[in-house]
DNA sequence: CTGTTAGCGCCTTCAG
DNA sequence: CTGAAGGCGCTAACAG
């Protein structure tokens, strides 16, 4: 641990001293505000320097009434959404000279509560809360003093600003590529039937279907997020309706499981059956054989727009209300289109 | 966005003035200091619930001299090793009530010298910095005020404190299991050779090779850390050591990759082969055929201990200096050892 | 028991 | 062009 832990912080007026003017004009100099004597100022400066004199963002803070400091309200940092959208915000924010606080609540809404209190009496500019599921949750109020945006899991109340994916769109754009692609016999394997997110992708899928004058084959299978279920849902879809040439997956494990199902049963994927993922989480999909297609939902970018509306909230611009569904987009592998 | 947005916070002396007394004695009351009547007491509290006060952690910070507050530098969001430190280390802070600034600086030094004049700037009274990768890192150097932590990859400078999985451990913990389970014909194979990680779990695999009188079948296998690789290898492998009864893989990606060429292959896992991975990533790990036993680095833990020491360190007690190697534990599952 | 006073480090008038 | 004074919100000594 560096020898010089624990010296006082060199405080402005040190610099003064050593520089032989009066505070004020120290802070002058260093700010580029007032008139000041170019020596004077490069004295200051130099002095500065030499000192490695940081000014005290919190005495700073104080006169402000800002702190630069956005709080970002994770209820879960272990889920693979978070990452991203994490990305996104921390990108946007440290682009801004903005400094990010985390707190994870861990799922608990005491823990959140409490983490709230913290954030706000470091009196952040402003919160993003992200919520693991696209299932709305529940809002952190109106009585807030600054502003708040959801993410991901947008909030109940829609006095909110919430930003999520469009999982409705993603489900339909999964159908339109497997009907261009001239597949017309397709089942839907997915997870969790609770969430919202799996209900969604299979609204959209039923809409792009019906738009096409055709509908799933079988009932769309629920179960849980997971390669196993992926495999296991596979086996027996394959097994009752031999006939299909396309799985609508719910999300890439459930894919992965879908591939390797179809190989043990020697369907040549892609040509005797198309996969489909969802999220396109790469090490899964970009590792399957053959590479795995799959809706992405650009949670970075939506990690991005969310750290901008607290911007424009913070600088007073209306940012209006409502949940915003942000748009996926395709990635297009060679689980739905041979290679070459 | 709330109505109340932008409504300035109150203050002490708001409540003070609520409440009928003078702002000192409203301090007193609210944080059980000195000697306060018990109906002045309950009086303020009443007056702070009700306008939601919530104290300036600022201004208490300006008195205090400590923030409360601790930096988080990481080099890159994006690696799954930060995921479970970043948790380790935020629900350790979180539970010592301190709050985390964190800053992603991309795996590039001039955004992290930014990052870190930021975070002196806000006073944090500590920072832990997360590498991507167990190599050594360039130190932050010895000029800075408040201690600071390497986790992951270690610096490069002994006199900083640095915590990073054992991996020569790991690899002879690895090699240890498969003789435990009657192994002998062992072949390796691993990522990209240029990182520390591969060549010291090599180091310790050969460790403990030879202190059974064995050694590596074969050449250890060296490219890059993905499935495709883990398959290609072991294809490879299989043909030109048909009579291995072990593969030791140095991430579960490749590892993954092996199961599936064994399968390929007709090769019986573990029976005929028994295949163990690195990392415990327990989305590869627990949803492969078999389940793969791998070895766990206990990067929450690590995080966590990170965050200890720079408590310790904060609180003036000599934390020491050099790179610890934290231990490492194994994860078994069906693919070394038969189910049931 | 309560209120007054003096700062923490910095920035912003406003005189000199 | 420079410096002295006031105050951001809060707490720690002191008086009263």
């Amino acid at each position: 641990m560096g020898e010089n832990t624990g010296t006082k912080a060199v405080t402005l007026s040190d610099v003064a001293a050593r520089a032989g003017v009066s505070i004020a004009t120290a802070s002058k100099a260093l700010n580029g505000r007032g008139d000041v004597a170019a020596t004077t100022r490069a004295r200051v400066r130099a002095v500065a320097e030499e000192l490695s004199f940081t000014p005290n963002a919190m005495a700073r803070g104080l006169l402000a009434g800002r702190t630069g400091t956005v709080g970002l309200l994770t209820s879960d940092l272990e889920g693979r959404f978070m990452l991203p959208i994490l990305m996104g915000a921390e990108d946007a924010f440290g682009a801004g000279r903005v400094n990010v606080f985390l707190c994870d609540a861990r799922g608990d809404a005491i823990r959140e509560q409490h983490h709230l209190r913290e954030l706000l009496s470091r009196r952040v500019d402003g919160i993003i809360v992200v919520g693991r599921q696209t299932d709305p949750r529940s809002s952190l109020g109106q009585g807030i003093s600054v502003p708040v945006v959801y993410a991901y899991a947008p909030s109940d109340d829609p006095r909110d600003l919430s930003l999520t994916p469009d999982n409705v769109a993603g489900g339909r754009m999964a159908i339109e590529h497997l009907l261009a692609c001239g597949r017309t016999r397709i089942a839907h394997v997915s997870g969790d039937p609770s969430y919202a997110a799996a209900q969604d992708r299979l609204t959209g899928a039923r809409q792009a279907l019906a738009d096409a004058g055709l509908q799933l084959v079988g009932d769309p299978m629920f179960a849980e997020w997971s390669e196993h279920w992926g495999r296991d849902a596979t086996a027996l879809l394959l097994q009752r309706h031999p006939d299909i040439d396309a799985i609508f997956c719910g999300s890439d494990q459930i894919a992965r499981g879908a591939l390797d199902s179809a190989r043990d049963l020697g369907r040549a994927v892609p040509d005797d059956l198309a996969v489909i993922g969802y999220d396109n989480w790469e090490v899964l999909a970009e590792n399957s054989r053959p590479e795995l297609t799959s809706i992405d939902a650009n949670l970075q970018q939506l990690g991005r727009q969310a750290a901008q509306k607290v911007f424009e909230a913070i600088d007073g611009i209306d940012v209006g209300a409502g949940v915003r569904h942000l748009p996926v987009r395709l990635a297009i592998r060679g689980s739905t289109i041979a290679r070459r």
